[in-house]
DNA sequence: CGCAAAATAGAACGATCGTTCGTTTCATTG
DNA sequence: CAATGAAACGAACGATCGTTCTATTTTGCG
């Protein structure tokens, strides 16, 4: 489960050792909670983010991120991603743990936009890109990924979400437009 | 809250009943759990789907079912759409909740194949388009929608997903291709 | 009205939860 | 070795949960 299932009690169990020994080391759930989703952030960020920032400036940067991206939410069959758990979970109930967990998508979704606006300045994707929007789109089809892998148990979701991105980056590419008319024919 | 947020004593205090009053109207609290799903699978039919079968076979039905999906997903800052917030609550947990919940998004997600496939067949997307690769991208944007709009408030979120409807209308539009090279200049 | 059936109420159960408290273990340190 | 402090423990508390059982009330019908 997500971060509701999360009990001290399971947890106690799992680690065998006593319910309070547990509760000593976290003093409260909530504090048991932000730990687990600050554990998730940096192995987010080790897994995902730093190893593709060592990719050059632009778009093979983003293709990482992307690629990375989907490999942590797909693989994770079994716990869930937390960011996305979480965002359902706390999505109308105010306080510490939603603010940390906000924070941290927050970061992560900043990381991404700034991805996308070097890949505009080095020419790679349109100069007219908007930035916010084409990372809407990217967090949706992870998002569908999300859903289909675990809820509905789709085993093509893999292609469908790399196959949306593909078409994001042609339409984003510089020299393609919007089609408004009829264009040239199929080749 | 979603599903698991429900519970008997919770629903006695509003309904101003005994919660033995409210647990004997539906046996087991899993029953009532799938008592909601079914009323608000029928609330959405009502909402969004008939509506839009009223619409003309093709793309203004494809457009009237986005828009009400839309319109449906935003709306319920309050209560939460349960097709999106149970399909995260219940993707590691088998049992009848979660059948109820998978047998109703699918009838959805069959519902909308079928009008993108209808669209196809009346010429107004592309001959070659892979409807379930385009409900996939079509889900993920209403999945972003209730993400951005639920949990990290974002006031700007319609318009990114009525964006981005459009630019998947745009590509699977007939005569629009995919770009492989540089097409005209920007105007 | 009278009677049966359905609906609701009330109290209690066992389980689980987070939390508190006092105690005990144990390693560190002077 | 003895003192100290942290870490773990075990038991209990109050709250909430779903559920069960037995009354009581309400409703519909002949």
């Amino acid at each position: 489960m997500g971060l509701e299932g999360l009990s001290i009690g399971a947890l106690a169990d799992v680690t065998q050792m006593s319910k309070s020994g547990v509760f000593a080391h976290f003093g409260s759930r909530e504090e048991l909670q932000i730990s687990v989703i600050r554990e998730y952030h940096t192995r987010f960020e080790e897994e995902v983010f730093f190893p593709s920032m060592a990719e050059a400036r632009g778009l093979p940067r983003l293709q990482a991120l992307f690629e990375r991206w989907i490999h942590r939410v797909s693989k994770e069959l079994d716990s869930g991603c937390i960011y996305i758990s979480g965002a359902v979970e706390f999505d109308d109930r105010p306080g510490p743990v939603r603010d940390a967990l906000a924070e941290m998508v927050r970061s992560w979704h900043g990381a991404l936009r700034s991805a996308i606006q070097i890949a505009i300045d080095e020419g790679h994707l349109r100069a007219d890109t908007d930035a916010l929007q084409m990372l809407f789109e990217m967090h949706g089809l992870i998002l569908a990924l999300h859903h289909d892998a675990r809820f509905l148990r789709d085993p093509g979701v893999l292609d469908r979400v790399r196959g949306g991105f593909a078409r994001l980056l042609a339409h984003y590419q510089p020299g393609a437009k919007v089609a408004r008319r009829r264009a040239s024919p199929k080749p």
